[in-house]
DNA sequence: GGTGGAAATGAAAATCATTTTCATTTGTGC
DNA sequence: GCACAAATGAAAATGATTTTCATTTCCACC
């Protein structure tokens, strides 16, 4: 068994809270530090097994992880640039927690995003 | 350009409407279809395209395919038996929408999933 | 300070779903 | 029959993730 590296939590955090492995990789790397992918898998996952962050999934199958606990947002994406705006999401908040009260379900977490073009592309 | 096999979608029906497309192969093979994976994956692609399927995400990233209504929907779905029910997300259009307009996005898209446990699990 | 074992690390190989390539087959209109 | 487009599938490529395994780092204890 092992433990989370700190730094691996520190780049996700830097990250906005949110990021696939494979971007908090690279971006360790951008910044010089040396750490290798392998050692960014098993810190996350170790992370996810303490719940300090929650994983889930893009469109495309690639895990991506969160910080868990911190205030909650969503992303706008542009198809053209990958330019990416924090957005609030007090709307969607309401309404999973009504969807699943109202189907018997707890315990719930969501995902939600937007994606379009900005108004440069 | 291709159009989607027929016995796909049949072997997808046949397989509750909810599989995956190593699963939609296997099974296929199974009942002595000759077919090729890459068929498989071809008409899984072109039946979602087709709005005919929509594609989620298991926990392992595997993508599964699932028979839809014609109704924009979005899902809720048990982290433990995998359940999915259809919900309504009209807040979310007009949520998505607002967004979009107020960082000047256009031609928008959204992706929203809730998951949890159902009563059940 | 040295020593032994446990935990951490990372390079390289393995895995697995999915996509791409490309040569072959099938179908259709002429 | 003939040409040409679409469909097919085997095999290779891709890309994220996991596993393997040899090496290094860390401690606790002498």
């Amino acid at each position: 068994m092992s433990r989370s590296n700190p730094r691996v939590l520190s780049t996700l955090e830097r990250a906005g809270g949110f990021a696939s492995a494979q971007e908090v990789y690279r971006l360790m790397q951008r910044e010089g530090e040396s750490i290798g992918l392998t050692t960014v898998y098993r810190s996350l996952q170790s992370l996810v097994n303490d719940k300090i962050v929650d994983v889930l999934r893009r469109d495309d199958g690639e895990a991506i992880y969160r910080l868990c606990g911190e205030a909650h947002h969503h992303h706008l994406v542009c198809k053209g640039c990958g330019d990416t705006v924090e957005i609030e999401g007090g709307a969607i908040e309401k309404w999973a927690k009504m969807m699943a009260e109202e189907h018997g379900f707890r315990d719930v977490g969501h995902t939600a995003e937007i994606f379009g073009l900005c108004a440069k592309c």
